[in-house]
DNA sequence: AAGCCAACCTGGACGC
DNA sequence: TGCGTCCAGGTTGGCT
């Protein structure tokens, strides 16, 4: 469910509530995510203050003290912030309570979510951050993405899983991948290495503008109401989708039905007219 | 060694 | 109503 502009929104929408607020209580459900939610390091964040919420791709940040938090909301991951009190919703995984009374929780229904506590010092070297490439919210995107791109000259992976490796880049996920490359006209399947530099440009340039846009929109809810903020509200995005799910559905520019396709098992969408090679 | 693909899970939508 | 099938915002490890 969440991609970069999704995760964003979740940290911008925590800041308010949680963040400067000591951790009072910390309770797991004991089932594991993609990996082991650690309650005995968990537990030991208590007493600590919430300092700051950062985020570097997908992933989300958490300062406590000598501690940080690393998290991770996997396809169906949510974070939640609710008044004390509240029942927790089921697949609640992960339950931290603030002083005044708000509790945090993780619910995450699939567990492909990720909910690790490390030493400050060690977020910097573990691995999952480490290996992450680009950061499109940050720095100059364009010229760092573009060069992204050009280092996989050669290459003959299909330019839509390109966009998917989080070493490459890192946010995007498969609505964006395939929202930027409607805006950019490029077709998914296109070997990344045998893009032009200029059609390069031009996809970096669609990245940040798909983005931004949908960062503006509070991100994408699609109809199973999927991703929603830590109050619960949805994101508007979903309406302004040009392909991704849209199969068969006219393209808004030139009305072709849009097709869909499988690459490396995931769907792709484009317009057969707007999206060439 | 790059690049597919199944696997990890639950739940919702759809067809019969 | 129910049951079976397919699909899903992500990542990873194993195979060719």
């Amino acid at each position: 469910m969440p991609e970069l502009p999704e995760v964003e929104i979740v940290r911008r929408s925590l800041i308010p509530l949680v963040q400067g607020r000591r951790v009072v209580s910390v309770s797991t459900s004991g089932v594991p995510l993609r990996r082991a939610v650690d309650a005995a390091a968990w537990g030991a964040c208590q007493g600590e203050v919430l300092a700051g919420i950062s985020r570097r791709g997908k992933y989300l940040i958490m300062a406590l003290g000598s501690r940080a938090a690393v998290l991770h909301l996997g396809m169906s991951g949510r974070l939640l912030v609710h008044p004390a009190g509240r029942p927790a919703p089921p697949h609640t995984h992960l339950e931290v309570g603030f002083a005044g009374g708000r509790l945090l929780r993780l619910v995450d229904p699939r567990r492909f979510g990720l909910a690790l506590v490390m030493a400050s010092e060690e977020v910097i070297t573990w691995p999952g951050l480490a290996a992450l490439g680009v950061d499109p919210l940050e720095g100059d995107l364009e010229g760092d993405l573009e060069g992204a791109l050009a280092r996989l000259a050669g290459s003959r992976v299909a330019v839509r899983n390109a966009l998917l490796d989080q070493r490459v880049v890192a946010g995007l996920g498969n609505i964006y991948a395939n929202e930027a490359l409607a805006r950019a006209g490029i077709r998914p399947t296109t070997p990344v290495g045998r893009l032009s530099a200029p059609r390069r440009m031009r996809l970096a340039a669609a990245v940040r503008e798909t983005l931004s846009a949908a960062l503006a929109a509070g991100g994408t809810t699609l109809a199973d109401g999927g991703f929603v903020d830590a109050q619960g509200d949805v994101g508007y995005f979903a309406v302004a989708l040009r392909v991704y799910g849209r199969a068969g559905q006219p393209c808004l520019d030139c009305g072709s039905p849009i097709r869909r396709l499988v690459l490396a098992g995931r769907s792709a969408y484009y317009c057969p007219r707007c999206q060439l090679r």
